[in-house]
DNA sequence: CTGAAAGCGCTTACAG
DNA sequence: CTGAAAGCGCTTACAG
């Protein structure tokens, strides 16, 4: 709904220039175009006008008349996660090099939120929606905000609910399942047979796949998988370290794990330090997301990279393509995450 | 172009409503703004029907015909860098709450390519800008892209080249002299003698004036600071392990370093442990920005808080209350930083 | 309380 | 090549 907003002093238009070169507004406006109906004489005049009157360009005015949009919405969880703030970045340089701006929102990994957010940037006219959906974010309530006819791409993580099949989006998830059975099968070729499933949300998209890539991975090889080997974290370092106790304080305790990301891994690093484990050599793990942290650390993590950077660079390519084509929406793209063996994926002690 | 197979429907405006409810655009229009003028009946009758038809307010539209804005221009060096990440998550909060949209832009920390983006964001029509200005960005170029009546607000680094009086901006400065002076009164008090000062280019803002706090620090203390103390790096992580050398193979070598941000400070803790020297033990050092990780490293890192998200709220909270006032910038804001003391600043070897 | 009309700054057929 | 006119979707005096 409107508000009241900021005033703004007069600016100059295209009938001031138009005034001070003798000529109509049509003409101006073709030659802001560079039309070539314009003969050179006249369009020196304006464009020297236009300059000495420091004219700005008004695109919301242009966009209104010819039913265009020059900007894409982009909403993440929290701009705070650097794997989003790559994504934000790559996709920001795409969008500003077709020309297009980016409307930033961020959700606060809160669905409510969300729902705010989308319900204002749609009022700004979006060409298209770029969505890194907060968890639990529903399908309907999405649609409910945008329309049935808003490009959209969602990113990282499924909308919950039914699809409308009248409106499908674009996917670019990340290969979790294989990145996740990429690290388990590594670890199982280390000489690990003891390898628990550590951190992330059972609820979240990335999260379930993960775990199945990783099940899969140890049922291929027939490894049992105690439940206990499933230990939920929120996806930080912080909450990692707390969960770290419930990893480690069994019997018998695993001898390596698979992390749902490198953040996660860090935190039980730090635990395994303040028990005197050294990880890399007492224990063994893997993270996901390959943060520029990850090859510093010490040992460097072996992890799943996932380069969020290209991959908003992908998702912003992928959303521009579709703005002339709503009919064809519906495409998912995968992308594979390549393993990025370092030091922390140790042999088990004991081999 | 839309196949004949799925048409592609207008989208629904005032008319629309209004025809439905056989009332005047200039009704629903009140409708929306929740006008006391309007009778309860026609609209409760108003409302049903923009829910039923879906109705999406045109802020464009609104906006041209008001001459308002309804959006904030933020222009960043780099999202990959959380301390400009958590900046823009802390603008784009208030920013939103307020009722607008953040525009984004990125500059990869160019002069040309912030011309660029300043130049293409302004035609979307932002009601300030909020920059981060990109190193050797110029204040009369920045001026020639947004025009002089534009609300900007500058953080972090001043503009080269001269102020013009007739359209200062607000400026929100971080603290770096008190800040520098602070690490360095700390080391010194711990008992060291040798100094250095590491990491960051003498050319950026912060980088002066964390300079001249610790060489001011130290001149009180009357302690001699020799060139070679002084070394330069990239604000970054891997350059800085690159510059370490510079730094160690001294004689005589200090026995702390007040490092240019956390960053730096935690590649030179990389670059100790490889020689075999424990940070915190057999050599201190202070970092800048007590990002997350400064906690967390071993030792943990003393740093100087300097809170991006919150400084992201304060700026835009600045520049929002500037929009209505365009005649009174030019309001400069310091903000104080925090010394917060962990295990790296250990007293000497020898004391 | 409600409607008719003008206008925000631009673009685009359409005439000439 | 250039201009007059209509119109994008909204808001806002002004009348009634």
């Amino acid at each position: 709904m409107p508000s009241s907003h900021a005033p703004v002093r007069r600016k100059v238009t295209l009938i001031d220039i138009a005034a001070a070169c003798d000529v109509s507004r049509a003409t101006v406006s073709l030659v802001l175009r560079n039309s070539p109906l314009v003969n050179r004489h006249t369009r020196e005049r304006v464009q020297a006008e236009l300059q000495r009157q420091g004219y700005i360009y008004n695109r919301a005015a242009a966009n209104l008349r010819r039913r265009t949009s020059s900007s894409i919405a982009l909403v993440v969880n929290d701009l705070g996660n650097p794997f989003f703030a790559e994504f934000a970045a790559g996709v920001d340089e795409v969008v500003g090099t077709a020309g297009f701006v980016t409307l930033l929102g961020s959700t606060g990994e809160s669905a409510e939120r969300q729902q705010a957010v989308l319900s204002s940037l749609v009022e700004h006219g979006p060409g298209g929606v770029i969505l890194s959906p907060a968890e639990g974010s529903e399908a309907g309530r999405v649609m409910d905000a945008l329309g049935p006819q808003m490009p959209m791409l969602m990113f990282n993580r499924e909308l919950e609910g039914e699809t409308p099949a009248s409106a499908p989006w674009d996917i670019l998830m990340l290969d979790n399942v294989r990145g996740a059975e990429l690290a388990t099968e590594h670890l199982i070729a280390q000489g690990h047979r003891r390898i628990a499933f550590f951190g992330g949300h059972t609820r979240s998209t990335p999260g379930q796949q993960r775990r199945a890539g990783f099940l899969a991975a140890m049922k291929r090889a027939k490894l049992k998988v105690p439940g206990s080997y499933l230990v939920e974290s929120a996806p930080n370092r912080l909450d990692a370290v707390r969960a770290s106790a419930a990893l480690l304080d069994q019997d018998p305790v695993p001898t390596a794990a698979v992390c749902y990301n490198d953040a996660v891994a860090l935190g039980l690093m730090l635990e395994l330090g303040r028990r005197g484990l050294r990880p890399g050599r007492d224990f063994a793990l893997t993270g996901f997301d390959n943060i520029d942290e990850a090859a510093l650390v010490s040992p460097a993590l072996t992890t799943l990279a996932t380069a969020p950077r290209e991959r908003g660079r992908q998702a912003a390519r992928l959303l521009l393509a579709r703005l002339g084509h709503p009919q064809e929406h519906g495409q998912c793209t995968t992308v594979p995450v390549e393993l990025v063996i370092r030091e922390s994926s140790c042999p088990p002690p004991a081999a």
